[in-house]
DNA sequence: TTGTATGCGTTATCAT
DNA sequence: ATGATAACGCATACAA
């Protein structure tokens, strides 16, 4: 039961005062001390096993070095990528990560940013579809302008809100060049598993998918677009669906890996063999799906990049002024979309 | 530039002292507030968007609601699995969790945990494999010790550290399991993709699944036992140079499922047919891997279920007896080991 | 029930 | 270059 070792019995050990103890451990911004004390302070610092109290700095100085990643699920592998690269790059910048999951229950971003506003975080990171719900919405960016207020800085991952710093995915652009890769290979009568309703993330991959064919002059039938959840089990019954409307189906988008892997599923469970039968294509290429088999043609996002640029800019500038940084996907084509005859 | 706002701002805008402020927000201990009076103050506090300084609080009351987690790579699905169920356990006791990746560097579990430790976190979870190091692992414990000391609690995941109370998976019994099974299943000239020397739940697996099997009569000879990166590449290159060997193999166990994944692709690339020419094994049962096609023979773990236990373990207990809960797998007969002839 | 006063561990300001 | 001392924002022991 050693109590507390602090940073004036540090001080009286090594026999200087605590204003001195605190410039030899931290080399304070004048950064003056004999080399000499600075060696007998460490010394009795590491004698007593001194450990800062991370809370009295933070106070004191008026700043923490906390940042604070909110996302709906760590599991789900497109946010973990993306929290990989946030941890790594604020690894690098002495920061600390404090990780919230909503679990994708409406509301609780905005009660993260305010829990994290409570810590001092420095910057607060949000990834992660929203949905269109202007009330929420507004909510969140109430809260987020209160925490930019008090001066914390902030930056979106994946989608923009307005009047915020954001790494933008061009899901849009993306969703369309997907739509022209296949097209090219000889896809006529496409479908598309668009996720639930409102999901914005999943409304523009499914509109520029859908738009870009239409100018195509080979337009999606309605009943080709099945709504689902934006999950495995949403792909896999969203396909199910589709299937069972026995439609004239030649190839399947689903608007995530994920989304499409389930569907996959489901075509292999109705006998219909993914590559051969019919194709499917997915959106994100995630890392720890990139061995299914037929491969999966996807649209490329560099999430593993996405933490260090939305760190980078939210410390970047006290600036007012949002910037928005727009992120291009890259179609992957695999053998899960083959040319087609 | 509003400045931050205080509880004595509150406690002036509401007309009453500080403390009756700090009380009548926090509901102190001896929750002794009139009614008229808490709701003046709230409603001050609303007034002024009062954010609560964590820190102060901290600091005041002598402990954080932080627990922080250390993991090696937040990406990989079987980190992130745990991570997820640590993450909903927290919230659920109003804890918020600090997220820290070593990156497999050796060395950085010590650190972090001496950065938790400045926080003052409330408790430590360290999820994942150590190797067989013991300069480093008898660096990590007296950290460990110290947090403990200085009044925190600790509990590892996944692998025990003598000393430490631990949410311990029984790998060894899980690939003796395996082995039963595949042996059951008429397999007979096994193979195993044996992860790097050193990495300790590599070991346990592959002793277990090769131990097993030679009490059932069916030994694997040494040059069928391929040690190999703990990762999906692990996994490939094992089984490249595995079937390189063209020695006689009917199963491949890879002591994780993401390098079974990666043994599965080699095997394609090879030209040989999962689940028809060779059989192939996993360990963890990984969700995001559950639809990849043959479906994956494994050892299904818990995952998700060991974050709340390890909390509810390290929160437990001030107790100074080390307790160790053992988690045992199940096996998961899936179509990549077919019954054999 | 409410108010007053002290302390938490550190940094930073101001002397020296 | 070093030392006293005042904040930092809050909780709580004690007094009223």
């Amino acid at each position: 039961m050693a109590g507390p070792v602090t940073l004036s019995d540090v001080a009286r050990e090594a026999g200087v005062s605590l204003a001195t103890a605190s410039r030899a451990i931290n080399g304070s911004a004048n950064r003056t001390v004999r080399p000499e004390l600075r060696e007998r302070v460490l010394a009795a610092a590491a004698r007593l096993h001194y450990s800062p109290d991370a809370n009295a700095q933070a106070m004191a100085r008026g700043r923490t070095s906390t940042i604070g990643l909110i996302v709906h699920d760590i599991a789900d592998p497109y946010f973990s990528s993306i929290a990989a690269g946030v941890t790594a790059a604020a690894d690098e910048l002495g920061l600390v990560v404090t990780l919230a999951t909503t679990q994708h229950q409406r509301g609780r971003e905005q009660q993260f940013v305010e829990i994290l506003q409570s810590q001092r975080a420095r910057a607060i990171l949000i990834a992660g579809g929203r949905y269109d719900d202007p009330e929420g919405t507004a909510a969140l960016t109430e809260s987020l302008a209160g925490y930019v207020a008090s001066g914390g800085s902030v930056a979106l991952i994946g989608q923009a809100l307005e009047g915020f710093s954001t790494i933008a995915i061009n899901n849009r652009s993306g969703a369309a060049a997907l739509a022209r890769s296949m097209h090219g290979l000889g896809y006529r009568r496409a479908a598309v598993l668009a996720g639930p309703e409102g999901h914005i993330t999943a409304r523009d991959r499914r509109e520029g998918f859908v738009q870009t064919l239409a100018d195509l002059g080979t337009p999606v039938p309605d009943a080709h677009i099945v709504d689902c959840a934006f999950t495995r089990d949403g792909g896999y019954e969203g396909m199910r669906e589709l299937l069972g409307r026995d439609t004239d189906v030649d190839l399947v988008f689903a608007v995530n890996d994920v989304m499409a892997v389930g569907a996959m599923a489901a075509a292999r469970d109705a006998g219909r063999e993914v590559g051969v039968d019919l194709a499917v294509a997915g959106f994100d290429d995630i890392v720890t799906l990139r061995d299914v088999s037929p491969g999966l043609t996807t649209v490329r996002l560099p999430l593993d990049e996405l933490g260090a640029k939305a760190i980078e800019l939210a410390l970047a500038g006290p600036g007012p002024e949002a910037t928005v940084v727009d992120v291009d996907g890259e179609v992957v084509v695999r053998a899960s979309t083959p040319p087609r005859a």
